[in-house]
DNA sequence: GGCGATGTTTCCCC
DNA sequence: AGGGGAAACATCGC
């Protein structure tokens, strides 16, 4: 469910709620949510930290904590971090809560159960994020997927993203913009509709892009992204925001989850297909399988 | 009740 | 290297 716009929203809304309180306890109920740490350990080093801020990396939300360490959360599928203050009536499906002094606190709902916490020592990563040494990458444990560039910072330029499409040359397009190794948030949602803004054909094998395709195609990630984040990212079902509230991006889709209703550029309709095991939406019009 | 699908990531086999 | 499938898990819709 979450991906780059969905968890920069839900970080952008902590930062302003969080920042500043002081951790009083925290409780898993679930025994998996921590591992491969006990809960009792993760409580010891979390509680009296003090939250300095959160942001987000690929699909993580990271809390800064004084003293250095940063808690690091996977949201996976179906995670959702909700702000309550005290006393708040009760959620379903609680699977862990960071409670803070003043009794507000932060509530882990994972319907799924693949969502996932660590603590990663501060100094093992760099200011963006990334892991910054081997030992770093396996203090995260199962949460480092995330090593691939942000897309939305100065270094995804045109010409990085040239240089990547040869390299992974052999790899569709499809496929290759889920890789959190290589470009970090992309899920299937923005995957399908940047594709589509920039006319470009899921299976296309990445190293068949042409200069003035990958330039689209550049300028497309960042603009739905941009999007996302602008409208309080996507929500389908039960997802909801660190305020419990719906984003609006999902009345904007173009052609995710779109299939047989038509293509808002050409009114060709939209094909639904499974790709690396993925549901697909493009538009046969408009997304030509030919190479220019 | 059964079957297939769901936003993510990892792992294993070919 | 890359593709395909399965697994982690729960729920929803047909």
């Amino acid at each position: 469910m979450p991906e780059l716009p969905e968890v920069e929203t839900i970080a952008r809304q902590l930062r302003g709620l969080v920042t500043g309180r002081v951790i009083g306890a925290f409780r898993s109920h679930w025994g998996r949510l921590t591992e491969p740490v006990p809960p009792r350990h993760f409580a010891r080093r979390l509680v009296d930290r003090r939250i300095e801020g959160v942001r987000r990396r690929g699909k993580l939300v990271l809390f800064d904590l004084d003293g250095g360490d940063v808690l690091v959360v996977s949201l996976r599928m179906t995670g959702q971090l909700l702000f309550r203050e005290a006393e708040a009536p009760p959620d379903l499906r609680v699977r862990g809560v960071i409670a803070f002094t003043d009794r507000s606190e932060v509530r882990f709902v994972d319907t799924r159960k693949f969502g996932r916490m660590a603590i990663v020592d501060g100094r093992e990563i760099g200011a963006d994020g990334t892991a910054r040494s081997a030992a770093g990458a396996r203090a995260h444990g199962p949460l480092h997927a995330t090593s691939g560039i942000e897309p939305l910072s100065r270094a995804f330029t045109t010409r990085w993203l040239g240089d990547f499409l040869h390299r992974r040359g052999r790899s569709a397009i499809k496929v290759l913009l889920l890789d959190p190794r290589g470009i970090a948030g992309i899920g299937n949602i923005y995957d399908c509709e940047a594709l589509w803004r920039a006319r470009i054909h899921p299976t296309r094998l990445a190293g068949s892009l042409t200069t003035a395709e990958a330039a689209r195609l550049h300028e497309a990630i960042g603009w739905v992204l941009r999007k996302g984040i602008r409208l309080g990212g996507a929500s389908r079902r039960d997802y909801l925001d660190a305020r419990g509230r719906a984003g609006r991006m999902q009345r904007e889709f173009q052609v995710y989850a779109q299939a047989d209703r038509p293509c808002p550029r050409c009114g060709r309709a939209i094909v639904r297909s499974v790709q690396g095991g993925r549901a697909t939406f493009h538009c046969p019009r408009c997304q030509t399988v030919r190479v220019p």
